[in-house]
DNA sequence: GCCTTTCGATACATCGGTGTATCGAATACA
DNA sequence: TGTATTCGATACACCGATGTATCGAAAGGC
C-alpha cells in the first residue's frame, strides 16, 4: 500500500531499510539500467522482501526519483564546494580542475543520471525538476566566472558569464557521452579540462590525440 | 522461433511487414523508451500478431538494434551530404549551418538515440558498434575541416582538425542533452552554432541569453 | 491456374512480476 | 519491563508478456 506518511513515528529500523533500498536500487540501476530493473530485484539487492519496498515507496518510478535526487543534492554540493574553494576572484584553471575531478568521477552515477536523463525527456514533469537543478549548478558556475573576470578574461564569443557557464555544462554534457562508451576516466579528464580552457579562454591549451 | 536467413526466398510481403514493424517500433520506442516497451505493444502499433515479429526478429533487443542502424545511417548520410555539400574549401559557417539543421530536427530520433547509447553504455559489444559509428562521423567532420585549413583558421587550443572534430560532437551531445530537456529546438539550433562557431574560430560570434 | 514455399495469425502453456491483505516480530515509549 | 505501535515477511490472487507449435492463407515460380 503507498505510504503517505505525513505524521506518526519514524522508527530508526525504518530510516535503515529505506537507506538501504536506495543503496541496493543504485547498485541494480547502475547495472541494468532503469526499465530493465523489477523491485524484486532491488529487494533482493537490499536483503528484503518486497514487502519492505511497499512499506517505504509506492512505486519503482517514486524510488528511483527519490535515488536521483539524494545523490544529485550530493554531487551538487560537492561541485559547489570546489568552486568556492579558493579565495575571492583568479584561478579559474584551478578550479576548472577541481569540478572536472569530481565530476567524472563516479562511472555507475553517469549511468543513473543518464538513465534518468531519458526518463525526465520523456515527463514534462521530471524534466521541470531537472532544468532547475541544472540551473542552479549553472548559476553556481556563472557566478564563479563572473567572479574571476577581470583576472581572467573570457572570450566574447558565448556571450555574457551565463553564456559561458551554459558552455561549460555543454561540454561536460558532450564528455559524458564519450565516457559512457570508451570508459576512459582520464582522458575524458583530460580533454574536459581541454575542452574548457578552449572554450573559458583565449589562450592555447595542450593538444591530444584521440582514436576512438 | 529465431530467424536464421541465410538463404530461401524472401517474399514482399515480409520486407514489407519488417518495414512495418521498424516504423511502429520507432514511434513506440520514441514515445515510451525502450525497456518500457514490450513486443506486443510493437505489433499492436504496427498492425501484426506476435507471429509475424517472431517471424522477423528473435528478441525486441535485435530489432531495437535493427532500427538504430537503420536510421543511423539514414543521418549520417544525409550529414555527410551536408557537409560535401559546397566547393573545394571554405565557408565553415555556412556547413555548420546545414549540418546544424540536419542534427537536430527530429526529437523522436534524439530520444531513440539516447536510449541506445545508455543501452550501448551496459553492453561492450553495442558500446563499440556505436562507438564505430560516431568516429566515421568525427572523421568526416576532421576531413571537411581540414579542406577548410588555410581558409579559415582553427583555434590552436584544440590541437589539430581531429582533435576539434571531437570538440565539434561533444558540442553536439551536449546541446541534445539540454534540448531533450526544455524541448526548445530553434534554441538549440541556434545555440549549437554559437558554441561551434566558438569552438572553431577565434572570431566573435552573437551573443543570446537563456532561461533554463 | 496449380503447386510449393513462405509468411504470419491463433491458441496454448508458462513464467515472472505486481499489489494487497494478513500477521508475527521488532521498536519506541512510558 | 510492559504495551502500543510500526515495520516488514509471507501468502495469495492476478495479470500481462513471452515463446512455441500449429495451421490456414498469401505469394512466387512455372
Amino acid at each position: 500500500m503507498a505510504v503517505e506518511r505525513t505524521t506518526g513515528r519514524v522508527t530508526r529500523r525504518r530510516v535503515r531499510t529505506r537507506a538501504n533500498l536506495l543503496d541496493a536500487a543504485f547498485s541494480v540501476f547502475a547495472a541494468k539500467g532503469f526499465g530493465h530493473v523489477s523491485i524484486e530485484e532491488v529487494c533482493e539487492a537490499a536483503g528484503y522482501s518486497r514487502g519492505a519496498f511497499y512499506s517505504n515507496f509506492s512505486s519503482l518510478d517514486e524510488l528511483f526519483f527519490a535515488l536521483y535526487r539524494e545523490r544529485a543534492d550530493l554531487i551538487a554540493e560537492q561541485v559547489s564546494g570546489a568552486l568556492a574553494l579558493d579565495g575571492p576572484g583568479l584561478d579559474v584553471p584551478a578550479a576548472v580542475d577541481r569540478v572536472t575531478d569530481v565530476l567524472l568521477l563516479d562511472r555507475d552515477w553517469l549511468l543513473v543520471k543518464t538513465d534518468f536523463l531519458v526518463h525526465a525527456a520523456r515527463d514534462p514533469e521530471v524534466a521541470r525538476s531537472l532544468l532547475e537543478h541544472r540551473a542552479r549548478l549553472r548559476q553556481a558556475i556563472a557566478d564563479r566566472l563572473a567572479r574571476a573576470r577581470g583576472h581572467t578574461a573570457l572570450p566574447a564569443v558565448l556571450g555574457d558569464t551565463d553564456g559561458a557557464a551554459h558552455a561549460v555544462v555543454a561540454a561536460y554534457d558532450g564528455v559524458t557521452t564519450q565516457l559512457l562508451l570508451d570508459r576512459d576516466v582520464e582522458h575524458a579528464r583530460a580533454w574536459l579540462k581541454q575542452l574548457l580552457t578552449a572554450l573559458l579562454t583565449d589562450g592555447s591549451g595542450t593538444p591530444d590525440h584521440r582514436q576512438n
